[in-house]
DNA sequence: ATGGTTGTTGCACAA
C-alpha cells in the first residue's frame, strides 16, 4: 500500500498539480491538508474519476483537510472523535482505509511563542491525543499524517539557531508530539530515513527551495504495526519544483502487504 | 540586509 500526505496550499489553486502527481505516483490512500474549500466546493467527482473514494472536512477560505482512497474508505469522522471538544476550524478528519485507521491533520502554525494561536495549538495537539485514545489502538494499524507544524528535531531544520525562540521547534511542542509517540506512534520518515537535511516544507519567499533552507514539519507518524510493513519512503521534492507548486511537498510511503 | 512570495469571496492577513 503507498500512503501519501501533501499540504497543497488550495486545492483550487493547485488541482492540475494534484491530478498529474496522482496519476504518475499512484498512491492508495492520499491525506490532503490546506484545501481551503467548502465541502461543496471539494471536488470529489474528479477524484471519483481518477478511482479514488474521499472524504473532505473544510470550511472554505483557510484550513480544511480530506482524505482519498482507492482501497476502501470507512467510518468516516470530522472533527475530533465524539468525546473530545470539536475543533471550530476544519482541521482533522479520520477514515478507515484499506485495513488502517487513518487520520489527515493540519496543526495550527501557532505563529509566535506569545501569540493566542501557540495556546491553541498546543491545546489542539492535547486534544489530538485525547482523540486517538478514543478513536484508535495503539495495538492497531492507525496512521495520523499531515502538516504537523513541529519539526521533530533540529536535523530537521536548515538552521537550528536561526529558530532559537520561534515556533515549530519549542520543547512544549516537541513535548507533544513525544506524548503521541508516547502514545505508540512512530515518525516512519525518521524511522526509516537517517539522513539531515530531509525537508517537506520551504517558504515561498527569497529562493529558500533553490537554497535549501527548510524544515521537516510533514509528517507521517504510525503505529508499531504500521512501522513493521515500512517498505520504502521518501520525500517527493520534484514536486515542490516547476509552475505553480505547493509551499510543502508531499511525503511518500510504501508499506507491504 | 527581519529582506522575500503566494494564497484567500484579498483591498490585510495568514503562512
Amino acid at each position: 500500500m503507498r500512503l501519501v500526505t501533501w499540504n497543497v496550499n488550495s486545492l483550487n489553486a493547485r488541482l492540475p498539480r494534484v491530478e498529474e502527481w496522482l496519476a504518475e505516483v499512484q498512491p492508495d490512500v492520499v491525506c490532503l491538508q490546506e484545501t481551503k474549500l467548502a465541502d461543496d466546493a471539494f471536488p470529489a467527482l474528479t477524484f471519483e474519476a481518477m478511482g479514488y473514494s474521499s472524504a473532505h472536512h473544510g470550511q472554505g477560505q483557510w484550513n480544511g483537510v480530506a482524505i482519498l482512497s482507492r482501497v476502501g474508505l470507512d467510518d468516516v469522522v470530522a472533527n475530533f472523535a465524539p468525546g473530545v471538544e470539536p475543533d471550530h476550524e476544519a482541521r482533522i478528519v479520520t477514515a478507515t482505509c484499506g485495513g488502517i485507521r487513518v487520520s489527515s491533520v493540519y496543526v495550527p502554525n501557532g505563529r509566535a511563542l506569545d501569540h493566542e494561536h501557540y495556546r491553541y495549538k498546543l491545546g489542539w495537539l492535547d486534544r489530538l491525543h485525547r482523540h486517538l485514545e478514543l478513536d484508535a489502538s495503539p495495538d492497531g494499524q492507525v496512521v495520523v499524517a499531515g502538516d504537523f507544524n513541529i519539526a521533530p528535531g533540529d536535523a530537521d531544520v536548515h538552521d537550528p539557531a536561526a529558530y532559537v525562540g520561534a515556533t515549530h521547534v519549542s520543547d512544549a511542542e516537541r513535548a507533544r508530539l513525544a506524548s503521541l509517540e508516547a502514545w505508540g506512534l512512530v515518525d516512519l520518515v525518521r524511522a526509516r530515513v537517517d539522513a539531515d537535511r530531509v525537508y517537506s516544507w520551504w517558504d515561498y519567499r527569497a529562493g529558500d527551495f533553490h537554497q535549501g533552507r527548510g524544515m521537516r514539519i510533514d509528517l507521517v507518524l504510525g503505529t508499531a504495526a504500521v512501522r513493521d510493513r515500512l517498505a520504502w519512503c521518501v520525500v517527493d521534492r520534484n514536486a515542490r519544483k516547476g509552475k505553480q507548486p505547493s509551499d510543502h511537498a508531499p511525503v511518500v510511503v510504501d508499506l507491504s502487504d
